[in-house]
Parts: structure tokens; sequence; C-alpha cells
DNA sequence: CCGGCCAGACCAGCCACATAGGCCA
DNA sequence: ATTGGCCTATGTGGCTGGTCTGGCC
């Protein structure tokens, strides 16, 4: 797909850059110190010379056009692209905009060591080694180290540790916090972004009726920097839980807002159709690149901001809540009142459907009829 | 080995959503 | 004849709760 969308002609004159060291061979990385493309024999004969070379940062070349510096990996594609390629690729139609695709870090040392993985995985992985500047940066601080861990994992874009999970099997603090917490970023008046995407994350309206399912309309604007609203945002960073069925794109995703009045925090649907409709929630560890504000923020905290950030972590982490959501109260009702058998759903027979066509008809001529009696009356 | 605990699977029906196809200007 | 917008029909898959089951301690 990659080759071919590219037009198989490599780029912009339909030939690999070749290495600017040996001049013979396409390159495969390339070294930021240096500002190079290498081989993979130069890059190794390089960066192998001495310690302060295998230092340099290096990232794998794009490989739809071969000429210009990975910036992403798309998981569905496996490949590691340039932005100007996966731009390309990915606003090509809707279903390639859904690919996953996550930044790449760059990556020091050895790229071609023994358990080497491909270049999304040697790049990839990189995330978590101690190679990572903010990571290390991470490892000096000594601020009460157990929140400090959790908190840094929270922070991160994409670190594995973000997989960790408490014995419900909910994330601590993981991206899904990580993501929501941005969002809240945002939402601050302060912290606004000028463009739609602010404006649609929290002034949808839902774009059907959904009485059905008990959605109900977002009040929007009114409470924009008012208290109880970012309450609620707050709340909503909080309780994301991680869904049932684990590490799955598919996988539902439930919310929970505290609601005192909801036994099991049946979500109030305004919150619901916000997060799922108007700007449904980019796959775990992804990125999207041209519906999302820029993303790369956390790995550009300053320490205010740092310890702001880790503040407001403790404090969810306080209120995190772990109760079962409920975001459709209709679906809920009409579960309760299926028929069972050892607990599974069963089919209804035919004398309760035919009760319940009977019900619903008899429903909707009483209510065609009040309607009638209704406008007669205001005539 | 036994008992307690817990996470996950299972089921059917509703419905939100995406997609395809038809129609019209 | 082609294109773009709109509407309708259809298909897919997520969501829901009570009970059972298998794994773990």
């Amino acid at each position: 797909m990659l080759k071919e969308s590219s037009g198989g002609d490599n780029g912009n004159n339909g030939w690999a850059r070749v290495c600017d060291t040996c001049r013979s061979a396409a390159c495969t990385v390339y070294c930021r110190a240096d500002a190079a493309y290498l081989c993979t024999g130069c890059d190794a004969r390089v960066h192998a010379a001495n310690r302060v070379a295998s230092r340099h940062e290096r990232v794998w070349v794009c490989e739809a056009c071969e000429r210009a510096p990975a910036s992403f990996i798309c998981k569905a594609d496996a490949a590691s692209l340039c932005t100007s390629c996966d731009a390309d690729i990915h606003s090509a139609n809707p279903l390639a905009r859904r690919h996953h695709r996550v930044p790449i870090h760059p990556i020091s040392g050895c790229l071609y060591g023994p358990p080497a993985a491909g270049p999304g995985g040697a790049i990839g992985g990189s995330t978590t080694d101690a190679d990572d500047g903010f990571l290390a940066q991470e490892a000096d601080e000594t601020i009460d180290e157990d929140d400090e861990d959790e908190a840094a994992s929270w922070l991160l874009l994409n670190p594995v540790k973000n997989n960790n999970q408490n014995s419900n099997g909910f994330l601590i603090g993981g991206e899904v916090d990580d993501y929501l917490d941005l969002v809240e970023y945002n939402s601050c008046p302060e912290n606004q972004f000028t463009d739609q995407y602010n404006h649609q994350q929290h002034c949808s309206v839902p774009r059907k009726n959904y009485a059905g399912d008990s959605v109900v309309p977002v009040q929007c604007g009114e409470s924009k920097g008012h208290p109880q609203q970012q309450h609620q945002n707050f709340q909503l960073g909080i309780d994301y839980e991680s869904p049932k069925t684990g590490y799955n794109y598919n996988a539902s995703i439930s919310h929970s807002v505290s609601i005192s009045s909801m036994d099991a925090g049946i979500v109030p649907e305004s919150t619901m159709s916000d997060i799922s409709i108007s700007h449904p929630r980019p796959p775990k560890g992804t990125i999207d690149l041209f519906t999302s504000p820029p993303i790369q923020v956390s790995s550009q905290l300053t320490p205010m901001d740092r310890e702001a950030r880790v503040l407001r972590y403790r404090e969810k982490k306080k209120t995190r809540k772990f109760e079962k959501t409920i975001r459709y109260a209709s679906r809920k009702a009409y579960a309760e009142t299926r028929p069972r058998i050892k607990g599974r759903f069963a089919k209804r027979s035919d004398v309760e459907v035919e009760v319940d066509q009977m019900f619903s008809t008899t429903l909707m001529a009483e209510i065609g009829k009040r309607k009638r009696n209704g406008h007669e009356e205001i005539k």
C-alpha cells in the first residue's frame, strides 16, 4: 500500500536517497547529530566508532519516499513514515485516517544489536528505554518515588508503563488519563486553542436525537470557565476506565462521571456524546494527526507545568472511582427486563413479543391521540 | 485437596454508526 | 454525461446484566 501510494517511484525523483558516506548504498537511517543520511553499514561503522558517536540520535528513513527522516510509525501499515508521506497516505481516505500512528522517538546506541526488531520495533521500543531523555530526567527526581513513577508514566506519551493495571484490571493513570488530561488542559480558558477543535470537543451537540438511549444535549458556552464545568471535566479525566476486553482498538470504552445520585455512575449522555461522538478518541497509543492538537506538549513540559500536572495527577488518583459505569440507561433498563436462562439473555417468547407490540402500538395510538387533542386545543 | 474469591465468558435484542445505492438538480 | 449533495436502506458491531466457569490463592 505504502509503496503503491507513493506511486512506486519512491518520492520526488523516483530514487531513494543514497548514503552520504559511501555514496553507493541506499540510506536507511538519518543521524540528527551529523545531519547525514547513512546506509546500514555506514551507520554501524560510524556510530560504533566511539561512545560519543554511539549516542547520536538516529531515526529510520521514511519507508515510502526513502528520502526523509521518518516521524511516525503507522501500526496498521507497519511502516515508518516522514511527515509528508504520513499526511499524504493517511489523508487519502477515512479508513487510512484511522490508522494507528505513533511518533518515532530517536534512538541512540547500536541499532543493529542482537534482538533488533524492525524499524518500528527498534525505534518504537525506545520510548521506554533509559535512552529516552524525558524518562532519564524523571529518574533524577527525588520526590515521592511511587507517585513520581506513576506520574511519570502518566506524563509520558506512550510509555509501556501505562499498561500498568491494578488488581481490578483498571488502568492506573495510563494513556487514557493522559489523553483526557490533555483534553482537560486544552479546555482550560488559558490553554484554549483557538481552532475549531476545542469548540467541538466541549460544545458539540449530538447529531441525533438519541431519545432511545436518553442522550441529553450538551450545555455549551454558559459553563465555560465555570467551576462546576471544570469539575466535571476533571472527573472525566479521573474516572476513565480501562475496557474490559483489554488492549484492543475496538474495545469498548466506558466513562464515569461523579454524580452522587447515580448508584452505578450512569453517565450523563452529554459527556458521553462529547467524547464518543463529537471527537472519537483515537486508539490507545496513537495520535490523530489531522484532528487533534499537537499532543507532544507533554514531552516539552517546563518544570512548573510538570509539577502542576503531577499535582493534578495526585488529586485525580485520590478521587479515582472504579465503579461500573452505564453509558446507556435505556439499554440497562431493557437488559433488566429481558428474560434470562441461567443469567444469559434468552430469546423472548412469541407471547412476550406480541404483548410488547400491543403495548407499543397502544402507546403510539395514545400519543397520537394526545397530539391531535393538543393541536385542537391550540387551534 | 478443598473452599473462597474473582475475572471473564456467555447470551439476545436494541440501536448508533458507517456504508452503499438511488435520486435529483 | 458527469458531478455533487441529499436521502434512504442495509449491515455491522457495541452495549447491557445475571449466572456460570475456570484459575488462583
